[in-house]
Parts: structure tokens; sequence; C-alpha cells
DNA sequence: ACAAATGGTGCCAATTCTTGGCACTGTTTT
DNA sequence: AAAACAGTGCCAAGAATTGGCACCATTTGT
């Protein structure tokens, strides 16, 4: 049997049986009273909490608070986990945020270091605020589940967006833009972006967006968006 | 070099030159051809995306989408994250949940099964929803972070927990309740406690909640929390 | 006080796994 | 046809793991 595999085990009738011996886990396993120590050995230089009990009537005992788990995330999932963290952190004085933050943290430094600046320079642009409770929401549409992924595109490779909008009013344009943030009051979620035609900054509600695509051969420059304590005030939305 | 740290340089080399050969790798870690071949065909099967074009020009790539973050996560951390999706959901159509499910499931998956059972349960009784405008806040203070892990530990024990309560009108009561579920409107979070001395449910704003301890040699039975559409009315956080 | 049961460590030879070299195959580009 | 590349099978040399042993420390029951 395999290393690995071994650990695996000890730790599986770690757990099941509240309290073990050493024999018994060899016996168990199949392996040596000497291996089986020298597992555990490891184990615990894994972080693993591994009490033990000297003297008749001893034993081994997991502690269940130091359990593990090994999850393997893609780049998009951890990508998802941290903006819901950096909302939820956003929305208030969550109690949870904490250890959040800290499970993100583990998450974040196992990953590639490049892919950790990108993640960094996208939450840089992404702004969370309370929306104002007098907000109609009696309009609010499903968002284009493309938007995202195109966006994140864009943005990190600073290519230009266009896309169709729909504007408060009815009207539908068509619209090309940096994309330059990104602004939840949820439940809306607001594009920020520059549109060099007009010079200057346009908010896009996203669930207005439709058939957003990133311009090839573009390229532009980050712009310092114009938040107020990072977060937008109600009268820029009202445009 | 150990086998572990030679496929964590492989994926590094990998990640920094775009594209790379069989050799190259090879000199660079310091082990032979077949070494690295082995290698790589490992890393496939743990997952890895690894492109390879062969003939004349040829070269090894990694697919970035493919790369993974094996993260260790410590149970809270997990119930932490977990707690900020579910609350995120509630929040919003927000685009990204179902990613952040997807990576939640996976760490679910590698969570214990008694563990995952042990969230479900705290989760059952979490419930989320959209705190009235009307609330007034000005008097929200800091929850004692003491607080959750008691309520936590005392849930899934099914332990009374004991506490010095505020309310509204600033009058102080020592309370000792069965804690049966958990409500987030937020920024405020409550504690929902059936209170066996006045045979009733009710309802502790959680900054207001100070000296949390479990009571010892008790156990209650878990109860129905009369919530309407899983959210508690407003109407009842008045009392 | 003593014996038994238990966890824990150091040492070393036996066993098992990993590695490197080699020959070879197959594909693509020049 | 030649060169450059990925990939596979085989096997001996080298490296790591394993098991056995002696031994120590602690606790509990007789």
């Amino acid at each position: 049997m395999n290393v690995r595999l071994r650990h695996d085990a000890i730790v599986r009738s770690l757990r099941r049986n509240g309290t073990t011996t050493v024999d018994a886990l060899a016996s168990e396993v199949g392996a040596s009273r000497r291996t089986v120590l020298r597992d555990i050995s490891a184990l615990r230089d894994e972080g693993y909490v591994i009490h033990s009990d000297v003297g008749r009537g001893g034993g081994l005992q997991l502690d269940p608070q130091s359990m593990q788990t090994h999850a393997k995330l893609s780049v998009p999932e951890v990508f998802a986990l941290l903006i819901s963290v950096a909302a939820m952190r956003a929305a208030g004085n969550l109690p949870f945020s904490d250890l959040a933050d800290a499970g993100l943290a583990k998450i974040e430094k196992a990953l590639p270091s490049d892919k950790v600046k990108d993640l960094r320079s996208f939450l840089d642009c992404l702004h969370i605020g309370q929306l104002s409770p007098l907000q109609d929401l009696s309009d609010m549409g499903k968002m284009d589940p493309a938007l995202l992924p195109t966006f994140e595109a864009a943005f990190l490779g600073r290519q230009l967006i266009r896309f169709d909008y729909r504007d408060a009013k009815g009207r539908k344009t068509k619209r090309q833009v940096e994309p330059q943030a990104m602004l939840i009051l949820s439940p809306l979620w607001y594009l920020v972006g520059w549109d060099p035609a007009r010079d200057d900054f346009r908010h896009f509600r996203m669930d207005r967006i439709s058939t957003p695509e990133a311009v090839p051969d573009t390229s532009f420059r980050r712009r310092h968006v114009p938040f107020e304590d990072d977060v937008c005030p109600y009268s820029e939305l009202q445009k």
C-alpha cells in the first residue's frame, strides 16, 4: 500500500473509531507498528492534531477541529468565492468574515502568483455598496451569463468591450467602452466603463446589457474611477 | 529533490514559460528526460491539462484553466465560506453564485461525512433575508466574537446557551435558551431561541448579547421555527 | 511495588520504490 | 530525408521506505 493511501486510511480510521491504539491501526492498515508511528508523526507535521493518552487504557484520538479538507479548486471557482466573501464583508459586520478571509487567504496562497495578481486587480475594480431603498427594482431582468466572463477577460486583457444596451426608458443603443470597474449594489450589478466616444464614464446596469463581446486589437489604460468612499453615489445611477 | 517539489517546479515552469520542451524542463529541474516525462504523466493524472505539440517546433503548454489550487482548509473556515456564499445567494441574483456553489461543493465533498452532516444541519437553521429599510440601525453595536463559536457548539451539541441580553430599551436580563436558528437580516444577525421559561420562541439581536456560554449537562429537541418563506417577518423583530 | 499496556525514539538491514539511461516508435516541420 | 519533438517499455543502479528490535517513559490496575 502506498504511503498516501495509508495516511488516508489512518485518518479515516481515527475518525471512525473515536479512540484507537497504534497496534490496532497497524493491523488494520496492514503495516507495522513502527510505520504507523512514523505515519502519525507525519500527519501531525501536516497539521492534524492527534491526542495520545499513554499508559494502560490509553489510545489515539483525532481532534475533529484539526480535520482539514484538501479541496482542488479551479481559478474561476476561487474567483467566485473571493467575490462572495468580499461582497459579504462589504454588506455588513458579519462575524464570520474573518474566518472566511482566513480560508480565502489559504486558497489564495495556493494559487499561482500571476493569477493572484489578476484576482487582486479585478478585486480592486470591484466596488460594493448598499443600494438606496428608493430604487425601483420592478424592471430588473436577468443578467446575460456571458457578461461576466467577457468582462473579466476584457478587463484583464485591457480590451474594449462592445454590447447592446437598453436604458431606463427602453431606448436601445450600441456601446463600446473600456471596462474600468464593476459596482455591486445588491441585487443590481453595474459595469462602469469609460466611453471614448463621449470622453466620460458611464454606468451600465448589467441586466440591461446583451450580446457582450471583447473587441480584439484594442487596448486602453486604467483610469481612476471617481467613487466616493468606494461606493458610487446614488445620484450617479439615476442618469 | 523530492517528487512533490519537482512536480511543483514543473508546474511553475510551465506557467512561467508559455511553452517549453521536455529537455528544457529536465535541465531546469535537474532531473532526467525520462523522469520529467513520468512527472508530466502524473500531473495529467492529477487533473492538469498539459497540451503537447509533437514535432519540430513543438513543446509543452499548460492549460491555465486547469490550474487548480490545493487548499487545506479547516472546518471553521469552510463553514465561514459556506455561510458567505449562502448569504450572497440569498441577497440577490448574483451571477457568480453558481461558480461559488461549485467551488463549495468540491470543498464539501472533501470534508468528512459527519462534518458535512453538521454543516448541513447548521445551514438548515440559518435564515437569510432582507432587512426592512425602516429599521433603525443607529444603536447597532459590535457582536461578541465568542458568540458564534459558542452558538455553533451549543447548536450541534443540542446544549442550552446562557447569556446576558440588553433589549431595545436598554434593560438587561439573563437568558437561557435552546438555540434553534440563526437569522441574518444584513447587517443585523439574530439568534432565534426557544425560551423554556417563557415556553415560546424569542429573537435576540446578536450585538446585544454578551458573555455567552453553553450550559453543560442539558439537551433539547429541535423545533420547527415559524418563519414565513424562510424569512422572519419584520414585525417579529419589533418585539 | 510490580506488571501490563500503551506511546515514542534510534538504529540498521531488508525491501520496495524511484530514477536515469537506452533503445525504440510516432508525428510534424523544414 | 533529416531534425526536433513527445511518448513508452525495460532494466539496473540508486534512493527512500519499511519492519524488526531494543529500549525509554508514562499510566493504570493488581
